[in-house]
DNA sequence: TGCAAGCGATTAACATGTTAACTATACTCA
DNA sequence: TGAGTATAGTTAACATGTTAATCGCTTGCA
């Protein structure tokens, strides 16, 4: 691998290889994951991002907006978009911050809860899979180097 | 690093914690990079998938559709909206395919490479920008695992 | 030959990404 | 206390992601 990539380095064009364009490759990988992840979310009727504010509202009971997309990573006009179609599936219900009337609380239904239950296994399953083709130890350093990776170019802020 | 995971993953959640989520911690890394790029790409007038198409085509002169589609890794949608677009401004050419009416051949007009030109040096600074604040064998270690992952998941297919 | 199946490109429809503007509430400090 | 500033959430506008359908061209094969 190593060697491939030196090959390409001398390959002699202006700019470097796209190949070698980090942004193109974490891409690829995530979409090499999130190909086995999307068929069983459309199967509940879910997109990755809407997931994602289910699987981050199961493991805290309330939160506010705010803590929501930072959790979630999404931004903040997705946020409201997916919040607003859970609230008309009645998958998650809203209400008012005590102090802080700017602020809105989430949190999953019983409803929600259920369809969390649902997918929660099957989810699992997929990424045991994943951590056993890979490897589980190649997994943690790839997940440990991805880490430092955000950290020291500042793209995590927030814990 | 591997001690917070292990922390993590002993919290006690029905579902191993949402930052084990790996397409998340992709995105977290790519967004974190893509931070550093979006501003300066703005400054030329460009998205970043507008840039991957014209990176490509700087880099091969002339490609039909599918190819240029692998290479930048887009969906045949949105390459067939960019195409238009750069058409629209041109900066790129279309023309048809001599054996194979099908397909559709795509080339930078010289307006397109000026801007290609342009662009290219501010990307390769901020490239190596990124390259020195985490580190060169970390980036090239890094570079090897994402292909190994892509690999071994089925998620890259052509070369 | 001719037709069924496959492929390249486009279009459609809906969801999200991205930036900017806007509203309402909260804070700060003269 | 009150003008100025900051923050939470929403809305707007445009670009891309994702799946499905469509249309024309090509290929394989009876």
């Amino acid at each position: 691998m190593s060697a491939s990539l030196a090959r390409r380095a001398r390959a002699g064009d202006f700019l470097r290889d796209i190949e070698l364009s980090l942004p193109l490759q974490l891409l690829k990988a995530r979409e090499a994951a999130m190909a086995r992840f999307r068929p069983m979310l459309r199967g509940h009727h879910l997109t990755e991002q809407q997931w994602r504010v289910i699987r981050v509202l199961a493991a805290s009971a309330t939160l506010d907006g705010r803590e929501l997309a930072r959790r979630s990573f999404l931004l903040a006009p997705s946020l409201t978009r997916i919040l607003k179609y859970f609230e008309m599936q009645k998958m998650i219900r809203r209400s008012a911050h005590a102090s802080d009337q700017r602020r809105v609380l989430f949190a999953l239904t019983a409803k929600g809860r259920k369809l969390f239950d649902a997918v929660a296994p099957d989810a699992e399953a997929l990424y045991a899979a994943i951590a056993s083709e890979f490897g589980g130890q190649k997994l943690e350093t790839l997940y440990e180097l991805l880490a430092e990776f955000s950290a020291a170019l500042g793209g995590g802020e927030g814990e």
